[in-house]
DNA sequence: GTCTATAGAGTGATAGAC
DNA sequence: GTCTATCACTCTATAGAC
């Protein structure tokens, strides 16, 4: 018999992908556990709660990635370059297209009736970030609120769009059009 | 014993909803008879296919209103007339960002595996649609794709917006503002 | 009475929890 | 592995339209 010894953190990450390509309802145990290797044991060990445990655990991983690699740089730091950034960050999160948000996928079911709160913080605070950055970069308070509004907006639906189509492209065709966008709008 | 005598279209409209409200997966066949008062008889019987069948119906039955209500029109009737609807349809349509897309939300998860091509189609129709409308009232056409492409990705993203922040207002916003860019675009 | 659509208990399989 | 609850689905009795 041979044992794999996993790590919590390597098990959060395993099972967001099955959580994130089946959504909430369709992550079953047995699917959870085919996928990622993990036993039944060693998932009950490291998420005694079971499935409600696991995604507010994985919720609570990506927000604190995406709070360090995107949103404090965008409230903290130049913002230019962090907006720059932003496109390349939410580029390679996404995997070009290939990757759905696990959050969006949430707010569309009734897997929001389980957890409002991390699914509205996540996308309120990637707004409030970002209007932020776009206000230091010189852009007037309601303009840059509706700004940075468009683009979250734009990155959620060209998300659906690329699955949807079976066609990624449409997700970079979106990151351009509207990194341009907002580019001329702080010139 | 009270017997409640069901037509068809209401069982497929029905039982939309609840697919609309939980997704694929979470519309468990206890939720659907338990919301729509339809019993397991009735539904099998409207339904010999399960839920495979439910879901394919109630796609097709999408499509054909969108087909009849905003597709033809764009396609069909004068252009500028039709894209001022097509905003009207699509608000009332999905309740003023309170209703999701029941197609954008099954291509998020591994339910488009299941249904690849009505999914795709669907999308695509509506974006073809309004390219060639805004290409009737005069857009080039390689802007005339990009700004439908920018629209439909925008509903969708507004739809997910809504949903996740429990704030509709963002989706009359986005409508909003792709209505003005697109009647300045062919003005 | 006939026939069709409905009601709802019952089936084996599989879910999540432990 | 074992547990119970729930899953998708089947089946039979019968209500109600003719």
């Amino acid at each position: 018999m041979v044992r794999t010894v996993f790590e919590k953190p390597d098990a959060i990450a395993l099972v967001a992908e099955v959580f994130r390509e089946l959504g909430y309802e369709g992550a079953s145990m047995s699917e959870i556990t085919a996928r990622t290797k993990l036993s039944k044991g060693s998932v009950y060990h490291f998420f005694p709660g079971g499935k409600e445990e696991m995604a507010a655990e994985i919720m609570a991983h990506i927000d604190t990635w995406f709070v360090t690699e995107m949103f404090r740089p965008l409230e903290e730091e130049d913002p230019r370059e962090a907006i720059a950034r932003m496109w390349e960050t939410t580029d390679s999160y996404f995997r070009s297209g290939r990757r759905v948000c696990l959050i969006g996928a949430f707010a569309l079911d009734e897997t929001r009736e389980r957890f409002p709160r991390p699914i509205r913080d996540y996308f309120h605070r990637w707004i409030s970030a970002l209007s932020g950055a776009l206000a230091r970069a010189g852009k007037p308070q309601p303009e840059a609120q509706a700004l940075a509004e468009e683009a979250v907006v734009g990155i959620q639906g060209a998300l659906t769009l690329a699955r949807a189509l079976g066609d990624e492209a449409v997700f970079g065709r979106t990151l351009a059009r509207l990194k341009q966008r907002l580019e001329t709008a702080v010139a």
